[in-house]
DNA sequence: TCAACTTCTTGACAAAGTCCAGAAGTTGAA
DNA sequence: TTCAACTTCTGGACTTTGTCAAGAAGTTGA
């Protein structure tokens, strides 16, 4: 990944300390929230508002330069993995997600038998299971 | 589908006036959130606490009579067609929410190339897109 | 019919996000 | 460098979606 700033140069977006921050947090704590990102933004650059941060995240994640990916029943997450195809995979006990990569060469799922008309861009996977952790506790 | 009264004796549920009720609701209206279907339990039995509804949907679909499928940036809906592997497809412009079946035959993206020592039990698939109005309308 | 158990109602609460208006910052052009 | 136009940021109120808790009501099997 180019360095933040160049990032956003590179797409015309107006350069600002919130911008970088918020991209750097993204690529320092894969999978974090919106607030988790924003503790972090905040240890960074002193101090940040709540909409700030979801301002950036969604002109980012807009521009392609970050991936939101929303889990069921849990808050929106970032990370600066993008464009390589990869998936994850969630704990159903505790939450955690990690990146699995799809078999080489395959393009998952992206055939489906009735479009219903749709115009398809992305097939969004998310594997649900029990990590080591949770299943040694168990 | 059974009828809701049966379903529910099968399996061993308490019969309420509220499940029959939400059970008929998500049949009537796929792809409802928790609000829909709450107003059209209203109309059918005359009134229903918001948390009778999510009572019965999270009993309902922990025992497998109905499903619940959460998409990005969404609340969560509900749908009675439960065990027919189908997945869904979001318009990202309106938020319609359209079922599709895979492919007949394949087990899409069950194999992961590793899957970091979890115990893997679902693969969730949502396709993104743009449904044929907003095609249209652009 | 009754006791044990579950569910429902009501109201407070919480998390995650959005909306708004005014202040501040960024950019390209002179 | 300075300025005007535009965009973003701040701070606070608000909305949506959902959970928690306690007492009232309903359901079930005996």
């Amino acid at each position: 990944m180019l360095n933040p700033l160049e990032s956003l140069r590179e797409r015309g977006l107006p350069v600002t300390a919130q911008r970088i921050a918020v991209l750097r947090a993204v690529s320092g704590r894969p999978h974090g929230t919106a607030d988790d990102l924003a503790e972090d933004v905040r240890r960074e650059i002193g101090t940040i508002s709540r909409q700030a941060v979801y301002n950036a995240l969604g002109t980012l994640a807009k521009h392609g330069l970050i991936r939101r990916i929303q889990p069921s029943g849990s808050a929106a997450r970032y990370e600066d993995r993008v464009g390589d195809n990869h998936q994850h995979l969630v704990c159903r006990s505790c939450g955690e997600m990690v990146d699995v990569d799809c078999a080489p060469g395959e393009t998952p799922c992206l055939d489906v038998v009735d479009d219903a008309g749709y115009e398809i861009d992305e097939a969004e996977v998310v594997y649900w299971g029990t990590c080591p952790k949770c299943l040694k506790a168990r």
